[in-house]
DNA sequence: CACATTTAGTTGACATGTCAATCTTCTCCC
DNA sequence: GGGAGAAGATTGACATGTCAACTAAATGTG
Protein backbone atom coordinates (compact mmCIF):
# COMPACT_ATOMS: atom_id res chain seq x y z
CA UNK A 1 0.00 0.00 0.00
CA UNK A 2 2.57 2.48 -1.40
CA UNK A 3 1.48 6.05 -1.81
CA UNK A 4 1.16 6.67 -5.33
CA UNK A 5 3.36 9.61 -6.80
CA UNK A 6 1.23 12.68 -7.34
CA UNK A 7 0.66 15.14 -9.96
CA UNK A 8 3.17 17.70 -9.83
CA UNK A 9 2.28 20.69 -11.01
CA UNK A 10 3.31 20.59 -14.96
CA UNK A 11 1.74 17.32 -14.95
CA UNK A 12 -2.08 18.98 -13.19
CA UNK A 13 -2.02 21.67 -15.57
CA UNK A 14 -2.19 18.70 -18.85
CA UNK A 15 -4.40 16.55 -17.06
CA UNK A 16 -6.60 19.38 -16.71
CA UNK A 17 -5.84 20.63 -20.04
CA UNK A 18 -6.33 17.14 -21.27
CA UNK A 19 -9.53 16.11 -19.90
CA UNK A 20 -11.15 19.24 -21.06
CA UNK A 21 -10.32 18.89 -24.17
CA UNK A 22 -11.52 15.40 -24.01
CA UNK A 23 -15.08 16.63 -23.28
CA UNK A 24 -14.61 19.88 -25.16
CA UNK A 25 -13.88 18.56 -28.81
CA UNK A 26 -16.57 15.81 -29.06
CA UNK A 27 -19.11 18.54 -27.30
CA UNK A 28 -17.63 20.92 -30.39
CA UNK A 29 -17.98 18.55 -32.84
CA UNK A 30 -21.73 17.27 -31.89
CA UNK A 31 -23.12 21.22 -31.72
CA UNK A 32 -21.83 21.64 -35.43
CA UNK A 33 -23.46 18.27 -36.78
CA UNK A 34 -26.33 19.28 -34.76
CA UNK A 35 -26.66 23.07 -36.34
CA UNK A 36 -25.59 22.55 -39.52
CA UNK A 37 -27.09 18.96 -40.54
CA UNK A 38 -29.41 18.11 -37.74
CA UNK A 39 -27.62 15.08 -37.06
CA UNK A 40 -25.69 13.39 -33.94
CA UNK A 41 -22.10 12.67 -34.33
CA UNK A 42 -23.04 9.13 -33.98
CA UNK A 43 -25.24 9.25 -36.91
CA UNK A 44 -22.80 10.95 -38.76
CA UNK A 45 -20.34 8.30 -38.49
CA UNK A 46 -23.11 5.76 -39.34
CA UNK A 47 -23.59 7.30 -42.15
CA UNK A 48 -20.17 7.98 -43.22
CA UNK A 49 -19.16 4.42 -43.00
CA UNK A 50 -21.65 2.89 -44.88
CA UNK A 51 -21.69 5.48 -47.59
CA UNK A 52 -18.21 4.40 -48.31
CA UNK A 53 -18.83 0.57 -48.12
CA UNK A 54 -21.68 1.31 -51.03
CA UNK A 55 -22.53 0.08 -53.09
CA UNK A 56 -22.17 -2.91 -50.89
CA UNK A 57 -24.00 -3.23 -48.42
CA UNK A 58 -22.80 -3.43 -44.74
CA UNK A 59 -23.28 -5.43 -42.53
CA UNK A 60 -24.27 -4.98 -38.76
CA UNK A 61 -21.23 -6.31 -37.31
CA UNK A 62 -18.57 -5.14 -39.83
CA UNK A 63 -20.01 -1.72 -38.94
CA UNK A 64 -19.83 -2.10 -35.21
CA UNK A 65 -16.17 -3.55 -36.09
CA UNK A 66 -15.05 -0.76 -38.12
CA UNK A 67 -16.61 2.11 -35.82
CA UNK A 68 -15.05 -0.21 -32.71
CA UNK A 69 -18.69 0.22 -31.50
CA UNK A 70 -20.18 -2.19 -28.92
CA UNK A 71 -22.56 -4.23 -30.99
CA UNK A 72 -25.37 -3.14 -29.29
CA UNK A 73 -25.01 0.76 -29.37
CA UNK A 74 -24.87 0.67 -33.24
CA UNK A 75 -28.06 -1.87 -32.92
CA UNK A 76 -29.75 0.69 -30.62
CA UNK A 77 -28.54 3.52 -33.05
CA UNK A 78 -29.57 1.35 -35.97
CA UNK A 79 -33.44 1.53 -34.95
CA UNK A 80 -33.49 5.06 -34.19
CA UNK A 81 -32.09 5.80 -37.94
CA UNK A 82 -34.42 3.36 -39.42
CA UNK A 83 -37.08 5.29 -37.88
CA UNK A 84 -36.08 8.17 -38.81
CA UNK A 85 -35.72 7.12 -42.67
CA UNK A 86 -32.18 7.36 -42.79
CA UNK A 87 -31.19 3.82 -43.52
CA UNK A 88 -32.06 0.59 -44.21
CA UNK A 89 -32.28 -3.23 -42.93
CA UNK A 90 -32.90 -6.17 -44.43
CA UNK A 91 -31.95 -9.52 -43.60
CA UNK A 92 -28.45 -10.91 -45.15
CA UNK A 93 -29.03 -13.19 -47.99
CA UNK A 94 -26.32 -15.60 -47.32
CA UNK A 95 -25.86 -15.27 -43.40
CA UNK A 96 -29.69 -15.97 -42.17
CA UNK A 97 -28.68 -13.80 -38.85
CA UNK A 98 -27.14 -10.79 -40.36
CA UNK A 99 -28.41 -7.54 -40.86
CA UNK A 100 -27.53 -6.04 -44.40
CA UNK A 101 -27.40 -1.92 -44.15
CA UNK A 102 -27.77 0.62 -46.88
CA UNK A 103 -28.94 4.01 -46.84
CA UNK A 104 -32.11 5.22 -47.96
CA UNK A 105 -32.43 8.01 -50.58
CA UNK A 106 -32.68 9.97 -47.27
CA UNK A 107 -29.81 9.19 -45.96
CA UNK A 108 -27.69 10.17 -49.13
CA UNK A 109 -29.17 13.17 -49.04
CA UNK A 110 -28.32 14.07 -45.60
CA UNK A 111 -24.77 12.80 -45.40
CA UNK A 112 -23.81 14.20 -49.04
CA UNK A 113 -25.57 17.76 -47.76
CA UNK A 114 -24.02 16.76 -44.38
CA UNK A 115 -20.50 16.47 -45.38
CA UNK A 116 -18.99 19.64 -46.99
CA UNK A 117 -19.66 21.39 -43.61
CA UNK A 118 -18.31 18.63 -41.26
CA UNK A 119 -14.89 18.27 -43.49
CA UNK A 120 -14.74 22.08 -43.28
CA UNK A 121 -15.21 22.02 -39.43
CA UNK A 122 -12.87 18.85 -38.94
CA UNK A 123 -9.95 21.36 -40.83
CA UNK A 124 -10.77 24.19 -38.76
CA UNK A 125 -10.17 22.94 -35.58
CA UNK A 126 -8.03 19.76 -36.01
CA UNK A 127 -5.66 20.56 -39.46
CA UNK A 128 -5.66 24.28 -39.75
CA UNK A 129 -4.21 25.27 -35.82
CA UNK A 130 -1.43 22.59 -36.67
CA UNK A 131 1.32 22.69 -39.11
CA UNK A 132 2.20 19.13 -41.44
CA UNK A 133 5.27 18.50 -38.99
CA UNK A 134 2.55 19.11 -35.74
CA UNK A 135 0.23 16.97 -37.20
CA UNK A 136 2.44 14.57 -37.76
CA UNK A 137 3.64 14.67 -34.09
CA UNK A 138 -0.09 14.77 -32.73
CA UNK A 139 -0.53 11.43 -33.89
CA UNK A 140 2.26 10.16 -32.82
CA UNK A 141 1.58 11.06 -29.40
CA UNK A 142 -1.84 9.84 -29.29
CA UNK A 143 -0.61 6.15 -30.95
CA UNK A 144 1.80 6.60 -27.97
CA UNK A 145 -0.48 6.47 -25.31
CA UNK A 146 -3.15 4.51 -27.39
CA UNK A 147 -0.92 1.73 -27.67
CA UNK A 148 0.14 1.96 -23.84
CA UNK A 149 -3.16 1.31 -22.91
CA UNK A 150 -3.67 -1.56 -25.24
CA UNK A 151 -0.67 -2.72 -23.81
CA UNK A 152 -1.97 -2.73 -20.46
CA UNK A 153 -5.46 -4.15 -21.49
CA UNK A 154 -7.03 -0.68 -20.29
CA UNK A 155 -8.60 0.38 -23.73
CA UNK B 1 -21.03 25.92 -52.75
CA UNK B 2 -17.27 25.52 -53.38
CA UNK B 3 -15.93 21.78 -52.77
CA UNK B 4 -14.47 21.49 -49.30
CA UNK B 5 -11.09 20.41 -49.45
CA UNK B 6 -11.57 16.61 -48.81
CA UNK B 7 -9.01 14.52 -46.40
CA UNK B 8 -6.05 13.55 -48.18
CA UNK B 9 -4.53 10.07 -46.81
CA UNK B 10 -2.51 10.95 -43.99
CA UNK B 11 -4.95 13.53 -42.92
CA UNK B 12 -7.61 10.75 -43.06
CA UNK B 13 -5.36 8.53 -40.89
CA UNK B 14 -5.03 11.82 -38.36
CA UNK B 15 -8.45 11.99 -37.63
CA UNK B 16 -9.50 8.21 -37.48
CA UNK B 17 -6.78 8.02 -34.97
CA UNK B 18 -8.32 11.00 -33.32
CA UNK B 19 -11.64 10.17 -33.20
CA UNK B 20 -11.12 6.53 -31.91
CA UNK B 21 -8.77 8.27 -29.57
CA UNK B 22 -11.41 10.84 -28.08
CA UNK B 23 -14.10 7.68 -27.46
CA UNK B 24 -11.47 5.27 -26.34
CA UNK B 25 -9.99 7.01 -23.67
CA UNK B 26 -12.29 8.50 -21.86
CA UNK B 27 -14.27 4.87 -21.81
CA UNK B 28 -11.03 3.25 -20.87
CA UNK B 29 -10.82 5.58 -17.20
CA UNK B 30 -14.77 4.86 -17.03
CA UNK B 31 -13.61 1.14 -16.55
CA UNK B 32 -10.93 1.67 -14.45
CA UNK B 33 -12.84 3.37 -12.19
CA UNK B 34 -15.96 1.42 -12.19
CA UNK B 35 -13.97 -1.30 -11.55
CA UNK B 36 -11.32 -0.01 -8.62
CA UNK B 37 -13.77 2.33 -6.80
CA UNK B 38 -17.41 1.41 -8.31
CA UNK B 39 -17.60 4.94 -9.61
CA UNK B 40 -18.28 6.77 -12.71
CA UNK B 41 -15.81 9.44 -14.20
CA UNK B 42 -18.31 12.36 -13.49
CA UNK B 43 -18.17 11.03 -9.95
CA UNK B 44 -15.04 11.07 -9.36
CA UNK B 45 -14.55 14.51 -11.00
CA UNK B 46 -16.79 15.32 -8.48
CA UNK B 47 -15.81 14.34 -5.42
CA UNK B 48 -12.13 15.27 -6.05
CA UNK B 49 -13.52 18.90 -6.47
CA UNK B 50 -15.42 19.31 -3.85
CA UNK B 51 -12.62 17.52 -1.86
CA UNK B 52 -10.03 20.28 -3.27
CA UNK B 53 -12.36 22.82 -1.85
CA UNK B 54 -12.65 21.75 1.41
CA UNK B 55 -13.15 22.62 4.06
CA UNK B 56 -15.00 25.68 2.62
CA UNK B 57 -18.49 24.38 1.08
CA UNK B 58 -18.44 24.71 -2.53
CA UNK B 59 -21.81 26.40 -4.42
CA UNK B 60 -23.53 24.25 -6.83
CA UNK B 61 -22.48 26.89 -9.44
CA UNK B 62 -18.87 27.25 -8.91
CA UNK B 63 -18.84 23.17 -9.26
CA UNK B 64 -20.03 23.58 -12.70
CA UNK B 65 -17.54 26.76 -13.37
CA UNK B 66 -14.79 24.79 -12.19
CA UNK B 67 -15.56 21.76 -14.00
CA UNK B 68 -17.08 23.50 -17.32
CA UNK B 69 -20.11 21.76 -17.31
CA UNK B 70 -23.32 22.52 -17.86
CA UNK B 71 -25.69 23.37 -14.66
CA UNK B 72 -28.28 20.54 -15.31
CA UNK B 73 -26.03 17.82 -15.57
CA UNK B 74 -24.16 18.63 -12.24
CA UNK B 75 -27.78 19.26 -10.71
CA UNK B 76 -28.67 15.70 -12.10
CA UNK B 77 -25.32 14.11 -10.86
CA UNK B 78 -25.74 15.57 -7.45
CA UNK B 79 -29.25 14.39 -6.74
CA UNK B 80 -27.91 10.55 -7.56
CA UNK B 81 -24.99 11.55 -5.54
CA UNK B 82 -27.08 12.54 -2.52
CA UNK B 83 -29.22 9.70 -2.61
CA UNK B 84 -26.69 7.41 -2.84
CA UNK B 85 -25.16 9.09 0.14
CA UNK B 86 -21.76 10.61 -1.26
CA UNK B 87 -22.14 14.04 -1.22
CA UNK B 88 -24.93 16.23 0.93
CA UNK B 89 -26.44 19.69 0.00
CA UNK B 90 -28.26 22.15 2.34
CA UNK B 91 -29.10 25.61 1.38
CA UNK B 92 -26.68 28.39 1.40
CA UNK B 93 -26.71 30.36 4.45
CA UNK B 94 -25.31 33.90 1.95
CA UNK B 95 -27.83 33.21 -0.72
CA UNK B 96 -30.96 31.91 -0.25
CA UNK B 97 -30.85 30.26 -4.03
CA UNK B 98 -27.82 29.09 -3.42
CA UNK B 99 -26.89 25.15 -2.38
CA UNK B 100 -23.63 24.26 -0.70
CA UNK B 101 -22.18 21.00 -1.62
CA UNK B 102 -20.05 18.61 1.44
CA UNK B 103 -18.48 15.87 1.32
CA UNK B 104 -20.58 13.01 3.67
CA UNK B 105 -18.27 10.87 5.71
CA UNK B 106 -18.73 8.08 3.04
CA UNK B 107 -17.75 10.59 0.17
CA UNK B 108 -14.45 10.99 1.90
CA UNK B 109 -13.74 7.70 2.54
CA UNK B 110 -14.67 6.75 -1.58
CA UNK B 111 -12.26 9.57 -2.93
CA UNK B 112 -9.25 8.73 -0.51
CA UNK B 113 -9.73 5.08 -1.16
CA UNK B 114 -10.05 5.48 -5.37
CA UNK B 115 -7.72 8.79 -5.53
CA UNK B 116 -4.29 6.31 -5.75
CA UNK B 117 -5.53 4.22 -8.18
CA UNK B 118 -7.28 6.24 -10.08
CA UNK B 119 -3.51 8.75 -10.28
CA UNK B 120 -1.78 5.11 -11.08
CA UNK B 121 -4.32 4.75 -14.29
CA UNK B 122 -3.75 8.46 -15.22
CA UNK B 123 0.71 7.70 -15.22
CA UNK B 124 0.28 4.69 -16.57
CA UNK B 125 -2.07 5.80 -19.41
CA UNK B 126 -1.34 9.10 -20.22
CA UNK B 127 2.61 10.27 -18.50
CA UNK B 128 4.84 7.20 -18.47
CA UNK B 129 4.43 7.01 -22.17
CA UNK B 130 5.58 9.95 -22.85
CA UNK B 131 9.16 11.64 -22.37
CA UNK B 132 8.99 14.94 -20.55
CA UNK B 133 9.50 16.68 -23.45
CA UNK B 134 6.22 15.17 -25.36
CA UNK B 135 4.30 15.62 -22.27
CA UNK B 136 5.17 19.62 -22.88
CA UNK B 137 4.52 19.31 -26.71
CA UNK B 138 0.74 17.33 -26.89
CA UNK B 139 0.00 20.05 -24.20
CA UNK B 140 0.66 22.98 -26.34
CA UNK B 141 -1.02 21.06 -29.37
CA UNK B 142 -4.11 20.47 -27.44
CA UNK B 143 -3.95 24.08 -26.20
CA UNK B 144 -4.02 25.49 -30.23
CA UNK B 145 -6.58 23.11 -31.22
CA UNK B 146 -8.82 24.28 -28.29
CA UNK B 147 -7.86 27.92 -28.91
CA UNK B 148 -8.84 27.96 -32.29
CA UNK B 149 -11.75 26.16 -32.15
CA UNK B 150 -12.81 28.94 -29.29
CA UNK B 151 -11.68 31.75 -31.36
CA UNK B 152 -14.03 30.89 -33.76
CA UNK B 153 -17.12 30.25 -31.18
CA UNK B 154 -17.02 26.49 -31.80
CA UNK B 155 -15.95 25.41 -28.72
C1' DC C 1 -41.71 50.07 -2.11
C1' DA C 2 -43.19 47.50 -6.52
C1' DC C 3 -42.25 45.41 -10.53
C1' DA C 4 -39.09 43.87 -14.19
C1' DT C 5 -34.88 41.46 -14.82
C1' DT C 6 -31.15 38.54 -13.67
C1' DT C 7 -29.26 34.65 -11.44
C1' DA C 8 -29.13 29.86 -8.98
C1' DG C 9 -30.72 25.77 -9.37
C1' DT C 10 -34.13 21.98 -10.49
C1' DT C 11 -37.01 19.35 -13.37
C1' DG C 12 -38.88 16.65 -17.31
C1' DA C 13 -38.62 14.85 -21.84
C1' DC C 14 -35.72 12.81 -24.63
C1' DA C 15 -31.14 10.96 -26.96
C1' DT C 16 -27.52 8.18 -26.16
C1' DG C 17 -24.39 4.56 -24.16
C1' DT C 18 -23.46 0.29 -21.13
C1' DC C 19 -24.18 -4.26 -19.53
C1' DA C 20 -26.48 -8.55 -19.21
C1' DA C 21 -29.93 -11.51 -20.95
C1' DT C 22 -32.14 -13.35 -24.90
C1' DC C 23 -33.32 -15.11 -29.49
C1' DT C 24 -31.89 -17.03 -33.94
C1' DT C 25 -29.16 -18.98 -36.98
C1' DC C 26 -24.65 -21.30 -38.12
C1' DT C 27 -21.06 -24.62 -37.50
C1' DC C 28 -18.94 -28.58 -35.84
C1' DC C 29 -18.48 -33.00 -34.92
C1' DC C 30 -20.20 -37.47 -33.74
C1' DG D 1 -29.20 -35.95 -39.06
C1' DG D 2 -28.93 -33.92 -34.54
C1' DG D 3 -27.44 -31.61 -30.53
C1' DA D 4 -23.78 -28.49 -28.27
C1' DG D 5 -21.94 -24.37 -28.55
C1' DA D 6 -20.36 -20.18 -31.16
C1' DA D 7 -21.71 -16.07 -33.57
C1' DG D 8 -24.90 -12.14 -35.17
C1' DA D 9 -27.98 -9.14 -33.58
C1' DT D 10 -31.75 -7.27 -30.58
C1' DT D 11 -33.83 -6.06 -26.29
C1' DG D 12 -34.59 -4.07 -21.65
C1' DA D 13 -33.09 -1.89 -17.55
C1' DC D 14 -30.50 1.58 -16.21
C1' DA D 15 -26.85 5.64 -16.04
C1' DT D 16 -25.79 9.68 -18.06
C1' DG D 17 -26.02 14.03 -20.90
C1' DT D 18 -28.70 17.81 -23.48
C1' DC D 19 -32.06 21.30 -24.04
C1' DA D 20 -35.88 23.94 -22.68
C1' DA D 21 -39.17 25.17 -19.31
C1' DC D 22 -39.76 26.16 -14.69
C1' DT D 23 -39.31 27.90 -9.57
C1' DA D 24 -37.56 30.91 -6.43
C1' DA D 25 -34.55 34.28 -4.57
C1' DA D 26 -31.68 38.50 -5.46
C1' DT D 27 -31.06 42.84 -7.68
C1' DG D 28 -31.95 47.19 -9.76
C1' DT D 29 -34.71 51.05 -10.98
C1' DG D 30 -38.45 54.22 -11.14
Amino acid sequence: MSEPRWLNEEEAQLWLEFREFLWGFPRAMDRQLIRDAGMSAGEYAVLAAVSEAAPEALRSGDLAATLQWERSRVSHLLRRMEAKGLIERCASSSDGRGQDIKLSDAGWKTIRSAAPDHVSFVRETLFDPLSAAEQEKFGVLLAKIRSAAVDRNLW
